[in-house]
DNA sequence: ATTATCTATAGATCTATAGATAATGC
DNA sequence: ATTATCTATAGATCTATAGATAATGC
């Protein structure tokens, strides 16, 4: 994500840093954010003592974790919904394909669900996204909203359980439990009832190039 | 919220127990789920080596402590909706009461915050309720829904962010943002706007006693 | 010459229990 | 006599760093 670094040493080093965040992310995504650095190390292949050139704390190292799976996906929004032009569509777009995320790359979806509603607060990944559109969409008209602010918090606590819903339920066709939840968003966004609903059967680019990839 | 216990020893033994539980349930609330044992039996006033007489883990407790912490607000949820008839009207009041319940019982609202979207798949607390009374409004004719899960992932996300939002905007009127939200909820759960308006308009039961008891 | 990495470990911290003490039951 | 509690601590675990080694820059 961060820009190519200049020389090789610098290269070596984000090389470190990079394997360390990642390596946070699986645990992270496994739950086990009480695990001794000494694991998260080994799991990087990784010195003990190279920690300490990266990152103060474990704590500091999970939100650089964070912050990189917030990246990861912010960046498969922008690419999914680069030739859209309505915000409405951009933000049911999103809605979806965030949706079909968690199935399809388990440990980005994992670490968004740890950071929980604490999201709402990141000027990362989607929740950004999804302001910017609903507020253009109302701009445009094509949305009825009162309050941002409140909009936003049934949208990302509507992403976050359904995350965690089709984790719990492996059974459950993730595509269609996604789209009826976004249908119910976008008439509560105040969209006609037919039009939520053909927004959300139009068909979506394809995504396993870009979902699969290690967070 | 257990029986009392029949002779003094197991009222001992319920109150270091107790002591335990509400003590872990300040440290959730604080974020401190790492503290360590010693720290949490102090808080408690209560010896190191008991700990072990009532949880094998810290895991343990702070599983007790959530439990406990579900079944204080389930037992406000029940005594507030007692007199009602209307299942649309309960749903509505018993979401009402617990977006106020953020302020008014700060660690009480942390440590269901803390379990986050895990809450979906307790049978304790707020989510069972509100899938009761979403199934009987539906079969009432109150409600219009196509999949009572996928509503509650919506209902659930709203009401958890709801609470994040409140205590990351402490000068938001907290009566008049769960109204808003409330609302939202309603239409989307297929009853009129109007009707919607009208019904988080009503009178709420006097709730200053029951909310601000230590969870 | 400089910088990042590695290995090895001192010292801090935490868990889990042993054994002593206090409270209650019968 | 039984049960719950307490204090004190052995041993396990973890953090953070010192000092050595390897890689790169100039």
């Amino acid at each position: 994500m961060a820009e190519t670094a200049t020389n090789r040493l610098d290269r070596r080093k984000a090389r470190t840093r990079a394997a360390l965040v990642s390596a946070a992310q699986a645990f992270i995504a496994a739950g086990k954010t009480n695990a001794p650095i000494l694991e998260i190390t080994q799991a990087a292949d990784v010195g003990m003592g190279s920690f300490y050139n990266h990152f103060q704390s474990k704590e500091e190292l999970f939100q650089a974790a964070v912050e990189d799976a917030l990246d990861a996906i912010g960046a498969v929004l922008d690419r999914i919904t680069e030739d859209l032009q309505d915000p409405a569509h951009v933000f049911a777009q999103s809605f979806r394909i965030t949706g079909r995320l968690h199935r399809r790359n388990v440990e980005l979806s994992k670490v968004l669900l740890h950071t929980g509603t604490a999201l709402a607060d990141s000027d990362k990944g989607m929740v950004p996204r999804a302001r910017r559109d609903i507020l253009a969409a109302a701009k445009a008209g094509r949305f009825t909203i009162r309050d941002a602010d409140l909009t936003m918090v049934t949208v990302l606590g509507a992403a976050l359980c359904l995350g965690q819903y089709l984790h719990d339920h492996p059974n459950r066709d993730d595509a269609e439990a996604t789209d009826r939840v976004t249908e119910d968003l976008l008439r509560m966004l105040g969209l006609p009832a037919e039009e939520a609903h053909n927004i959300c059967r139009r068909q979506l680019p394809d995504i396993d190039e870009l979902l699969n990839g290690t967070a």
